[in-house]
DNA sequence: CGACTGACTCGAT
DNA sequence: TATCGAGCCAGTC
C-alpha cells in the first residue's frame, strides 16, 4: 500500500483514526479482527500498534465494538478481562490457551 | 535528542 | 501453535 516512509501528518492521523472507527464499527457480532488488518485496511499496514493506541486512548471508542479486536495470535487486550466475557456472550469460542479461536471467528473483510 | 514503552507483527525454529 | 528476536512507530519523559 505504501512504500515510502510511514510517518503521518496530523491530517493523515485524523483520517486514519476515522477509518479505524469506521472499520471497527462494521465488525459483525461473533466475529473478531486484528489490529494489523484494521491498520492495513485503513491504508497504513505498519501501524498496527497505533490502532491499539487509538482504541485504548481515543474518547468515543467505548461506543464501538472494540472488544472484537484482538491481536494476530487471538490474544485479548491485557488488563481487560471483560473483553473475553463480552465475546463469549456473542458466541466467540476460546481455546484452552485463553486465545480466541481465530480459525473460527477471524473476520476477513470481504470485497464483494 | 535519546531511551523506553506498548490493546502489534512476522519470520525462524 | 509456542517461543524468540527484530522491526515497527507515536508518545512520554
Amino acid at each position: 500500500m505504501r512504500e515510502y516512509p510511514n510517518t503521518m501528518t496530523p491530517d493523515e492521523a485524523r483520517t486514519f483514526r476515522e477509518a479505524v472507527f469506521d472499520i471497527v464499527a462494521q465488525i459483525p457480532r461473533g466475529r473478531v479482527t486484528t489490529y494489523g488488518i484494521i491498520a492495513a485496511w485503513a491504508g497504513w499496514p505498519s501501524h498496527a500498534r497505533m490502532v491499539g493506541r487509538t482504541l485504548r486512548y481515543t474518547p468515543g471508542a467505548e461506543q464501538l465494538p472494540c472488544h472484537r479486536v484482538v491481536n494476530m495470535a487471538g490474544r485479548t487486550a491485557p488488563g481487560w478481562s471483560a473483553q473475553r466475557t463480552l465475546l463469549e456472550r456473542e458466541g466467540v469460542t476460546f481455546k484452552s490457551n485463553g486465545h480466541v479461536d481465530m480459525s473460527r471467528h477471524l473476520w476477513v473483510i470481504n470485497m464483494f
